[in-house]
DNA sequence: CCCCACCATGAACGTTCTTCATGGCCTCCA
DNA sequence: TGGAGGCCATGAAGAACGTTCATGGTGGGG
């Protein structure tokens, strides 16, 4: 029961396919076939139903397969931490994020980055939810992940910076111009909802301030990412709420709201980054990220 | 970078010696120094610091082995689930507890799975203090946790059952035989604390009770194990409150609180229980546990 | 000061993994 | 319906890897 075997599993799973897992792996199918065989003798049955056309889990490779893929990826990050201590000359670094925060905070970060750690390559994984982005960080795809709060998360969470939030209308609307507006002079328009949008103890932040406001919102149109929601409101298709840096470059107004509104960022990872994650932390303190490091 | 130079760098790590390693892993001292120098080599650099009298983890190291840990320990789980899911005839089910529950509603489910699944063995992880519980389940220890429920946890959590809390009380005591006790009764008393109290959102529950009772508790001795608290208070060294369930054979008196107290027991693990963990979960909400299942 | 405990090293042997070559099976399509 | 092609399995041979045995170096304690 090795690792490579277990490699090979996921990749196999991942990829639906022997023959396509094989040449990812850059090895030969037959190779694949021998060890996901041996896998299979070892653990007491078949972990992969053979169809006609791909692969697919048994039950017990349902149960096993999570874990495989836990322990590969842990392997790969205790790789990838060892180099990033040692030379922090060469080397990945894996950074999982929200699409909001990777076309919003993280390109000037990466440019930084880039000038000042040429030789650790970043590799971003960008996720549409919040949700996605926690799953994917417990599975252990990435060193770092950057993104809002977690809810629950078992392991160091810093603080890189806050975002304002602003309340995001089209071009010419009658609230535009304004120093700010409070949410309940726009209680009766239709709002632009996001999967992305702030949670706060388990509630989205809009529908608890529109609660203490005394009406409930209104939901014209539901996204899954931030940059279509920023879009919809632009073209008149209801209210939204986002971060200011999320609308650089477009055709819209945006109006802090009244009472002001923030949202954390935060860095968090399984271990205490050290090497390049933990100068990647500081970078992010450092660039780009309105309040960063407190 | 193999799953075996990892578990035996684990292993040294543990035994903080070759050597000892050696002898506990199967292999000859050599087969490690090997190992674990083709381990160095690929990952830049020492990971060990080789002392005149055993070994110490290198920065690097420290930043390498989480990682590792996590690693070995999916592999096992991987393993186990995988067997657990095949024969569910042979195998081992790891279980993770703190030490009041392993002496409290463990023992009578065990008794119970040794009857019913006798070829799975169970590997009972005891632990003092729930922190140390939580710790070791993230780092990949067990298969299933029972305990507290946990504040924060990404994975699958399910009530098994619920505890009664009573007061516990030295024989002859004045207040013994009574229905029920308020806390405010015993408002000028000391009280045992002990490392295992029930946490409600972040603040121990006896301190948010007294606090609503007017007072703050006053410690006179504080354990780790529940099992110590007991008989401390069973001594007359103070109030104590604790699940009743834990008093089995001692000889003290336990009154029933006013309110009603209870807390939850729950079973919790990274990925939805199967095969062996699945039917342990469901022996304990059958079993022995009070308030099952609901 | 010598001996013991501890880890490193080099060469030989056994095991494991990969490849090459080939075979079976199913599907799609003429 | 029969052949072509995609897909995975299998068996044998060679390459790669891990283990052991034997031995060397180093520091601490009696």
């Amino acid at each position: 029961m090795s690792l490579r075997q277990m490699q090979y599993l996921v990749t196999v799973v991942e990829q639906g396919s022997f023959t396509r897992a094989a040449e990812l792996l850059h090895v030969t199918q037959s190779a694949l076939s021998h060890q996901i065989k041996a896998l299979e003798r070892e653990s007491g049955g078949p972990l992969l139903e053979r169809l006609p056309r791909g692969v697919r889990l048994t039950p017990m490779g349902r149960a096993y397969f999570p874990h495989a893929e836990l322990a590969v990826r842990s392997a790969a990050q205790a790789r990838r931490a060892a180099l990033a201590t040692a030379g922090a000359e060469s080397g990945e670094l894996h950074i999982a994020t929200v699409h909001a925060h990777a076309v919003g905070v993280l390109p000037e970060v990466c440019a930084r980055w880039g000038r000042e750690h040429g030789g650790v390559r970043l590799v971003l994984h960008e996720y549409a939810t919040t949700e996605d982005l926690f799953a994917h960080m417990e599975r252990g795809v990435a060193d770092l992940a950057v993104g809002p709060r977690p809810e629950k998360w078992p392991g160091p969470v810093t603080v890189v910076g806050t975002e304002e939030m602003v309340m995001v209308l089209p071009p010419g609307d009658p609230l535009a111009g304004r120093a700010a507006v409070r949410i309940d002079e726009v209680a009766d328009r239709p709002w632009v909802r996001c999967a992305l949008e702030p949670v706060l103890a388990g509630r989205r932040w809009l529908d608890v301030e529109c609660e203490r406001a005394g009406f409930t919102p209104r939901t014209a149109v539901r996204t899954q990412h931030t940059s279509t929601a920023v879009r919809m409101a632009a073209a008149g298709v209801g209210v939204l709420i986002t971060a200011a840096h999320e609308l650089t470059g477009l055709d819209c107004t945006a109006v802090p709201t009244d009472p002001p509104w923030r949202r954390e960022i935060t860095a968090f990872s399984r271990v205490p980054p050290t090497g390049a994650a933990a100068r990647f932390v500081t970078l992010l303190r450092e660039t780009g990220v309105p309040g960063g490091g407190r």
